[in-house]
DNA sequence: ATTATCTATAGATCTATAGATAATGC
DNA sequence: ATTATCTATAGATCTATAGATAATGC
């Protein structure tokens, strides 16, 4: 049975995943996402106790995959420092573009219940800040050398957040309200795509 | 009794508002909008039948206050263009200061629920489209007058929508992970309404 | 007579567990 | 012997309704 050892386990797993992404804690099912991984449902209990703890392990690594994504993106290249934060721009794009369920589900979850964030607070906020800094020396780098303006770091992370992950938070509503009748989704997106790092661009402008 | 007529209604739609905005639509208890609304469960049904009933009347009620609110702060007065979008930046970003709940709720119930959006579909569809015109039409003139550079209507306001709606949507994150250490909430909400405005006024540059 | 309100409870759904049975590894 | 799986059901919670009682307006 080694070779089948956590098959189901890992199924469960996936399948809480899925149902977790989309639905949020409170519109997620037990019974759905035992049917989904094809298991009995008394299996969820026996691998993971409660509803509550499956929720907690899947939401941390969702909450590391966000975050080490963000920190990976800028590199220290010799490419001009405006080029870096274009490519960041459009890497960090693609991820959510990859994973387009991840914004809302993470805002939707911390909104909700803020406590959760208490379990991995501390990691995160020294990533994020060793982040920061990183980012803010190559900026003033760049306005020393006279390629930008002056920007905050954080100011800076912070539109290109906004902007990234709006376009996906409002797909949904755009689809909804008038897309379909006008143009395709997957055009629309990589419209957005360029407007943003058109945007960014400008922003780093003198 | 015709002072009190419906005050009890009222008070069930109030609690109703603030529950579902507040937890969405699978968080939201009608024992709780009741309990909260101070009359006994039974009162909820008898005037509104369901839970789904009463959430779609407050649910068209939002997605009519967001687009009422989003078109009518274009106005074409004689002021410069890109005064009359700055005005516009910082007035819808005021409103969502004071609706905080909104775009969260908004994008939750429209992207666990895409039907629900059917009913009202035409009627927002319309008046969005007749906003775009009207402002598509200003950016035209600006731009023969060589004031801003050539922008899409669609563009510019999902830009502005994006930056605006994304601040409160991720201010529970900011302060799970590291605001409250740092710098107030208030403070930080007003540094990023001018970092809006700056970003916005710089795309539109020539 | 009609409208508003409460008590009590049905009916549905969801999470969780107890206990029996089957499969696996030593 | 231990681990994995299933059946059956408990226990909690939530929405909804039936039916009785009180308040109001004509």
């Amino acid at each position: 049975m080694t070779k089948h050892r956590n098959n189901k386990e890992m199924a469960i797993l996936e399948a809480a995943r899925k149902e977790f992404l989309e639905k949020g804690y409170d519109g997620a099912r037990t019974t759905s996402i035992a049917k989904n991984a094809g298991v009995t449902h008394a299996m969820l209990h026996y691998y993971f106790k409660s509803k509550e703890k499956l929720f907690t392990g899947i939401f941390d690594d969702f909450i590391h995959q966000v975050v080490g994504n963000m920190t990976v993106l800028f590199n220290d290249s010799d490419k001009p420092f405006i080029q870096q934060v274009e490519d960041a721009v459009s890497l960090h794009f693609d991820f959510i573009k990859d994973n387009p369920h991840i914004p809302l589900f993470v805002i939707r979850e911390i909104s909700t219940h803020p406590e959760r964030i208490e379990l991995i607070k501390d990691t995160v906020s020294t990533t994020v800040g060793g982040f920061f800094g990183t980012v803010q020396k190559s900026i003033d780098q760049a306005y020393a050398n006279n390629e930008i303006c002056d920007i905050d770091a954080m100011t800076l992370l912070f539109d290109i957040l906004s902007l990234n992950a709006f376009t996906f938070l409002a797909m949904p509503i755009f689809n909804a309200v008038f897309a379909s009748q006008i143009i395709d989704d997957s055009i629309f997106i990589e419209m957005r795509k360029q407007e943003i790092i058109k945007t960014i661009h400008k922003r780093l402008a003198k």
